[in-house]
DNA sequence: AATTTGTTTGTTGAGACAACCAATTAATAG
DNA sequence: CTATTAATTGGTTGTCTCAACAAACAAATT
């Protein structure tokens, strides 16, 4: 009960801080006295912290001057890595959440998973001597991998583009950190981290789709990711768009992510050129179509060359249909658009939503927008910390302060 | 706090009485002192009643003999009706849930938006009087409809089958009676009804699939059901599964229902003959294959109709592939057929599974079961009264019992 | 003086705990 | 074999704690 209004003031003032402890009572719907009490462990616990009175004059009429409360940005630290299929990236951040640290490492997958393990567990040392210096407490560490997660135990039990199979992050990560650990899958996170801080704020249900290398997706239902029965839901890329289609890396045919990811659309425009179509890219890449890059691919774009406008147009009407889809079976408030393919978004959101017209139901589509992804590259980190983030709020009262931090630092 | 308790005794006794009191207290983790106090109140309200002892020498051991508690099933009656495109059917049901009563009628759409809703008014008042006559309280009324529903008001915003469009029922039933109304989508019910009395009791995260004159769908998620944004969710026969497919009723093209479906198989069929290819159903239908009706389809297959075997392994093979995309997209616990089509689910569903091995992924596919409806023409309804029967036990402090059942008798 | 903020003080309600009573089985003594 | 007793389990009665709430009050402002 009380852990629950702990969790009800805390979200509160995520949402309005500063905002004083009568305004709380009247947006909670709690008594006055209640709130003090609450706002008075809070501060105890360091989560909260006064921050002055209410200017006065502003507007408020008469009275005593109010207590101003926000969310203390000290009150503890968080890391948030994740394990791209070449790069390794970590982020510490405050409370507020602002970047206390970060960090990227190129890898690739054949240094081994024993290797790269170690390289995180370095990053994440090092980000963590930067978070004590300023918050003390380490809150909670998030990993975020391109593949299934057991969420229960943090059992990777699928990276095929890493090619790890069954790894126990999670127990990996106990073993070095006396915090909770968080370990999921890249897009649920990013999905989350649109949520929290980007441009899903304010909508409790949303879909997140991220075209990168693959095309994955997340699912925010009520505020939180969405997991199915065994953790490992929303995997959109692998829906059957086209049963005839090209042949997907997971070994079945016309997968979604075969229509819309960075692959595919290299794809068709290396076929383009290679019946002899012009464009620009040609040039751009000096001949070799292997050196194409999504910001290369946009610049051409926006020069107006044909053959890249046309495959962004066929990518987008993929894209679209796809979505048109999820958003009749799900009937979600956003639809956010995000990974690497999202630089192209300019290009390619007109066409998704010229088909979300033609493909939703009236009411869905009405009821649904389609907004681009704030965040780039850091997606993934900035969800991390939204999920580590989300479960200090949800129970404050449970994080032990003394022994929060406590890493063996050994062999590391 | 004891509001929820209360719910959890009620759903523990939901699923497993009879149980004592001491059973009980070690289920949900409560004192049971607090069990005790809960359960008197339980049954002052007449939601719960004690049934004897538990027999003595039934390999417990030695104790005092265990008081046996269970759902009191005249703690009150519940009526639940749909309006079908071509038929009306109400059931009243003790809080058992046993069928006290229940009438079906023929309808058309022709006869007119308020003749029809006379008629309904006229069978609830009819299940009405025979329910007080055991159960004395009405506990909810609730109606399924073949559209999308706004859930918060009970308004019918569009249901093409009908030619209905934003029909204000709930207020409508509101004036008349003395009781909960819900009005919700008939899959969405028939999805919330096979999870409490059906197929899929025990499993948390269903999806049902309604394959009838249209293809519609229930997301099941917690034990509940998984409304949209707008409550709009799960309209998965309005998927697009071939952009340049048949035209759909929708304004669409290809969507999964012109795939899966009565008037797809049907449609398929004619063609076969159509062109000329043997049937068993010309004679079965006498030459007039307007005649068709799944049970024939059914029959033929049985008897080894080769056209109408391939007809339903095409049908199931597009059901499977859907079925996969979802599984791979909701990663659900369960996936439950039924509609008039699950008549054909022994030719179907092994087709399905089939498609599902081929196209789902490996961990989505293994966490994930198929299996028939239980219930069939009666899965709306049952539905109802399975939605009404949470919110009882949801809230069971809320009921009113005095005045639940105060019906409106002018002009009925 | 009126108004708003926030605290102090006391009340209410709910669940937890301990002790107790009740009803049964199993063991044991005669 | 029977009567008695111990052990065990079911359920209730009082007491305690804790959280939310209400009313009164103090402080700071217009």
């Amino acid at each position: 009960m009380r852990q629950i209004n702990l969790s009800v003031i805390m979200h509160h003032l995520r949402e309005n801080a500063p905002v004083s402890r009568a305004a709380l009572a009247e947006m909670t719907g709690l008594n006055k006295t209640t709130v003090s009490s609450l706002v008075h462990e809070l501060i105890e616990r360091k989560f909260v912290r006064e921050v002055g009175f209410e200017p006065p004059g502003s507007g408020r009429g008469v009275g005593r001057l109010a207590v101003l409360l926000t969310l203390n940005p000290v009150a503890g630290y968080i890391l948030s890595g994740e394990i791209g299929v070449d790069f390794l990236s970590v982020i510490c951040t405050d409370f507020a959440p602002e970047t206390i640290w970060r960090h990227t490492e190129a890898i690739n997958p054949d240094m081994g998973q024993q290797v790269i393990f170690d390289h995180l567990l370095a990053l994440l040392h090092q980000g963590l001597s930067h978070g004590c210096e300023t918050c003390n407490t380490l809150l909670g560490v998030a990993v975020g991998v391109p593949g299934l997660v057991d969420q229960a135990n943090g059992m990777l039990l699928f990276a095929p583009n890493l090619r790890w199979e069954n790894v126990p992050l999670g127990a990996w990560l106990q073993g070095y950190f006396e915090a909770p650990i968080i370990v999921d899958n890249e897009a649920n996170l990013a999905a989350l981290g649109e949520h929290y801080f980007g441009a899903a704020q304010g909508y409790e249900d949303v879909l997140y789709i991220s075209a990168g290398v693959g095309l994955g997706g997340g699912i925010v239902h009520g505020g939180r990711i969405y997991t199915g029965v065994t953790g490992f839901g929303a995997e959109f890329g692998h829906m059957t768009m086209d049963p005839e289609g090209e042949l997907c890396n997971c070994g079945n045919r016309g997968c979604w992510e075969t229509q819309v990811s960075q692959r595919a659309l290299f794809r068709y425009l290396r076929r383009g050129v290679g019946q002899g179509r012009k464009s620009l890219l040609s040039e751009m890449t000096e001949g070799n179509l292997g050196r194409l890059t999504v910001p290369l691919v946009v610049e051409a774009a926006r020069a107006g060359d044909a053959l890249t406008l046309e495959a962004l147009q066929v990518i987008g009407t993929h894209l679209g249909i796809g979505i048109a889809s999820l958003v009749n079976a799900l009937n979600p408030e956003l639809v956010v658009f995000g990974g690497i393919l999202s630089l192209a978004g300019d290009f390619l959101l007109p066409v998704v939503e010229n088909e979300l017209q033609r493909r939703g139901l009236r009411w869905n589509r009405n009821a649904t927008q389609v907004a681009l992804a704030r965040h780039g590259f850091d997606a993934c980190v900035i969800g991390g910390v939204a999920r580590i983030f989300q479960a200090v709020l949800a129970e404050p009262d449970t994080i032990r302060r003394e022994n929060a931090w406590k890493m063996v630092t050994e062999n590391v």
